[in-house]
DNA sequence: ATTTTCAAT
C-alpha cells in the first residue's frame, strides 16, 4: 500500500551521487533508484500530483515495485467514463529496465492509454550484447509509447533539485558526467533505432500482408 | 587489455 514508502524523505546526498553516477564500470550498485514525478493531466493543462523516489526489493525490481503504487499514486487511473484520469508519469532511474520489465511494462501501458510514460536512465542496464534481450526490451517499450533517453547535466541538476537533501548546495557533477552521458544516448539511439526485420514488419503492414 | 549490471553470502 501507499504507506509502505516514505514518500517525505528525500534522497541523500551522497547515495544520490553512488548511485545515479554514470560511470562505465558502476561496480557494486546493487540496487536501484526511481525517482518520480506524477503529474495529472486536466484538458491541455497538467498540474504537478505527486513526486518521490523507491528502491527495488529483494525479489522485485524497482519498476515493478512502482506499478503496485500506481494505484495510490494515480486516484481515478482506472476509472470508468467521466472519473477516468489522464496522469503522466516522467521518472528516473539509476538502471534502464530489465528485458522482463520492460516487457510488462508495455503491456501494462498497453492497457492504460491514459498513461503517459517518459523515462530516464542513467545507466543502461545489460545491453551489451547486440542480440540481448534487454536490448529488445527498449524497444518494446518504445514501441508501446515510451519516451526513453539517458540522463544528461541538466536531468541529474533537476534531480538534485527535486528528490535530493541538497540543502541548497549546488550539484557538482562527477569527472565525466557529460562524456559519459552522450556515449549512453548514442548506444541508446543504436539500440532504439528500428531494426531491419521490423522495417520489413512495419512495410508488409501498411501493405496490409 | 579489461573491468559492471535490481546479489549472494
Amino acid at each position: 500500500s501507499f504507506s509502505k514508502y516514505d514518500k517525505t524523505v528525500l534522497l541523500p546526498r551522497k547515495r544520490f551521487i553512488y548511485h545515479y553516477n554514470n560511470m562505465r564500470w558502476a561496480r557494486g550498485r546493487h540496487e536501484t533508484y526511481l525517482c518520480f514525478v506524477v503529474k495529472r493531466r486536466i484538458g491541455p493543462d497538467t498540474l504537478s500530483f505527486d513526486f518521490g523516489h523507491l528502491r527495488n526489493r529483494t525479489g522485485c525490481h524497482v519498476e515493478l515495485l512502482f506499478l503496485r503504487y500506481l494505484g495510490a499514486l494515480c486516484p481515478g487511473l482506472w476509472g470508468y467514463g467521466e472519473t477516468k484520469l489522464t496522469y503522466s508519469i516522467t521518472w528516473f532511474c539509476s538502471w534502464s529496465p530489465c528485458a522482463d520489465c520492460s516487457s510488462k511494462l508495455a503491456q501494462f501501458l498497453r492497457q492504460t492509454p491514459n498513461l503517459r510514460l517518459r523515462i530516464f536512465v542513467s545507466r543502461l542496464y545489460f545491453c551489451d550484447r547486440e542480440d540481448g534481450l534487454e536490448r529488445e526490451g527498449l524497444r518494446m517499450l518504445k514501441r508501446a509509447g515510451v519516451h526513453i533517453t539517458v540522463m544528461s547535466y541538466k536531468d541529474f541538476f533537476y534531480c538534485w533539485q527535486t528528490f535530493v537533501a541538497c540543502n541548497q548546495s549546488r550539484f557538482k557533477p562527477w569527472a565525466e558526467l557529460h562524456r559519459n552521458s552522450v556515449r549512453l544516448a548514442r548506444k541508446l539511439n543504436r539500440i532504439l533505432q528500428p531494426c531491419e526485420t521490423e522495417d520489413l514488419r512495419d512495410a508488409f503492414k501498411l501493405l496490409g500482408l
